[in-house]
DNA sequence: GTCTATAGCCAGATAGAC
DNA sequence: GTCTATCTGGCTATAGAC
């Protein structure tokens, strides 16, 4: 991909890392393919941010701050849970289907390396399901929800939005669709996926 | 980890090219890491596996024979669907918290590599959920089930079990949990997520 | 079968001209 | 700021002795 003139050469070289970096992953990726990528010369990488490991946390950092007003709304806002379920779906899976390398890149970078996520902590709001896991005990208590545990749901709502994305070869060898099937199959998860949950928790 | 002499030296080389490749993948892993976890030297290894794209696809193969039986009960056992649910969930958590790195090992390198997963179908069971969706849509017209997809049951199926595993670190930053408390979590949900999701697709 | 030593290559990083 | 050329180290793989 050339380079477009537009654009200085530093957000340059973060696009291209970005698109380099999410699909091989740190170790996978190599800075010469960066510099093709951004249509400048190694030199110019470290030159800008000194070192691949910098380079790599810049657009680490920069991924993680996309995700986390997403995940922000379904954790503070005053909706109720219904309400979050069925927008936090929706708009997840809209935003993934156009980042479709992100959460498998994140997920795949944490797990190389768990106290990465402690840094990013650190200056970013706090992650904290704890509004959320009181919000879910007063439902109940109204009569709203059935019995239900506040982690559990949240690490349910997680994994119902986000798995499909992360585990995609394993999904198409499955389901046998090609790419056009998968992404049927995704655009169909934006309604199917919170009315699975709404039917499990919902008081009737 | 010194080699143990009761077993011999290509299985020795196996196991630690296992746990090598399991938690730093294809790129990250490292032969001289390798040959020492296996307490022997790296010309042993190509000695025995020639090369590490060789081994590596040693232990791949490996690691998806082992998942494949567990997928395969609930695609192609003779139990209704609800007993399906419950099996598959209680099994394949107790599985997965013995063999903790399987599933994003697996699912990391299909990414990396998605025509892999053509090598591995050739010689093992046949992926293919056809038989558990005419099921589903029986048990549907039966009033067994409310109105359901079985492809996307079948993917929330998948994403229930699989994705605390893989996105562990993150599930520990937000719940706050540590590795005692996540341990916690994932035994309750061995029957927590059969009733998430029989709540949800039962006939009431 | 198992070892030591080393070939050969490739990637990240830097020096230095312009 | 941007380039070319090069250093340096680390990695896979092999040669060859035992």
């Amino acid at each position: 991909m050339a380079r477009t003139k537009d654009k200085n050469t530093e957000e340059q070289i973060l696009e291209a890392a970005k698109n380099v970096f999410q699909t091989k992953g740190m170790d996978g990726a190599r800075m010469q393919e960066i510099a093709d990528s951004a249509g400048i010369n190694k030199a110019m990488l470290h030159y800008y941010y000194r070192s691949k490991q910098l380079l790599f946390e810049a657009v680490f950092k920069n991924a993680f701050s996309l995700l986390a007003p997403q995940l922000n709304k379904i954790l503070n806002d005053a909706s109720s849970i219904e309400e979050k379920v069925r927008n936090f779906t929706s708009n997840y899976i809209t935003f993934i289907i156009k980042h479709p390398y992100l959460p498998n890149f994140i997920i795949q970078e944490l797990n190389r390396n768990p106290d990465f996520i402690l840094k990013i902590q650190e200056n970013s709001t706090l992650l904290n399901i704890e509004k959320f896991k009181t919000q879910v005990t007063l439902e109940v208590n109204q009569g709203i929800l059935k019995p239900t545990k506040g982690d559990q749901l949240f690490i349910n709502i997680m994994a119902l939005n986000i798995f499909p994305f992360v585990a995609k070869p394993l999904i198409k060898a499955f389901t046998k669709e090609d790419e056009k099937g998968f992404k049927t199959l995704m655009e169909q998860r934006k309604t199917e996926v919170s009315e699975f949950i709404i039917n499990s928790i919902k008081q009737h």
